[in-house]
DNA sequence: GATTTTACTTACTAGTTAGTAAGTTGTCAA
DNA sequence: TTGACAACTTACTAACTAGTAAGTAAAATC
């Protein structure tokens, strides 16, 4: 028995990975055990199911988000810099191998994943909504953004294009994206 | 033989419908034939691959759309009635059983379809952004729109905040849809 | 040192997938 | 009336799907 260190990391960090390449229909255990050099059952015995699999990742997926905007490396910044940050964690995604969000990738597929998991996309969507919220409400007391209307609609134009932008950069590049986020800082930066 | 008046055209309706529903992974040549009342092997006749069928449905819809936009009741509206036409045309699709839009249905999945598909669909991004584009630059000059940068940056951010406001919605519900939709005006109509 | 637990493998199942080959039947044109 | 063709059905295949049951070997626990 070879023994693979922390398989159970290792196949969530495949399975996620997978998920944002080609989506939850679009994998297999196949897929996940042959990359790792193990038989399917080897998946199974840590994910019973395909369904446990993705709610893990999403579960792991929201508490790392949890972690990041409760440290203090985040909750300290400036808004314009916590709006850097974010806007970075899509663009890394989209630098790595044109990878598109999580939320994105399973909404797209909502009504053909089981639905704990669909539970699981709608709190993390909700989540990144909610810190964006508050993000941009801080950022236009402090006189650094400007729009009009209210902060949890400007929250949910945001993550749209972040969302889509990422899935338009597939058939139509990384400068298309870069495009978006550009004008994303245009129509909110003072 | 029970005909079915226009097979070809009943199929390629579904089929539609099945993309923007459950995405290209997510459906079946079984599923369409059960609905259908017939086959597999009917679908098949009529679209040897699901590739073919796949393309088929795409370039329809470009069809359509070129047609659309080169019809005067859409040519001739003013910028503004061109914008509310074209938003109408998603806020339709979200009523319609929470459908997304083909494009991203389709770039979600792009590393999991055929390469051709993906031809098509980056086709159908590049016609409607250039629409969008030129929309934009129209009532810019007018003085109806009111934006900085490029039309085309600006096109890219509504055209990926439709597509991912649609998605969004699945989880969310209809009022985020329309929270993004209302955003996109004020952030953009004098 | 014995026993339990962990992390697998082997071997399998039942269902689904896209796709094919050969036959059938109604329709239409010559 | 015959023959071609369109639009199917029947019957099949090979590959893949998630998932399971039983066995195995190493490591941890007692």
């Amino acid at each position: 028995m070879v023994k693979i260190e922390n398989s159970k990391r290792t196949i969530l960090n495949l399975a996620e990975s997978l998920l944002q390449d080609k989506g939850f229909n679009g994998f297999s255990y196949a897929h996940i055990a042959s990359e790792l050099g193990v038989k399917n059952a080897a998946i199974h015995y840590h994910f019973p199911s395909k369904e446990d699999l993705g709610c893990t990742v999403i579960q792991r997926y929201r508490d790392r988000f949890k972690l990041w905007i409760n440290n203090a490396r985040v909750k300290d910044l400036a808004p314009i810099d916590k709006l850097n940050w974010f806007l970075g964690i899509y663009t890394d995604m989209r630098a790595d191998k044109g990878k598109v969000c999580l939320v994105g990738s399973l909404e797209a597929e909502f009504n053909s994943i089981p639905e704990v998991l669909q539970g699981e996309v709608e709190a993390l969507h909700k989540e990144l909504l909610a810190w964006l919220q508050a993000m941009l409400a801080e950022g236009r007391d402090a006189g650094v953004f400007n729009f009009n209307g209210e902060p949890a609609s400007k929250a949910a134009l945001i993550l749209s294009s972040l969302q889509g932008g990422l899935q338009m950069a597939r058939a139509l590049g990384t400068k298309k994206f870069r495009d978006v986020v550009e004008q994303l800082k245009l129509d909110l930066i003072v």
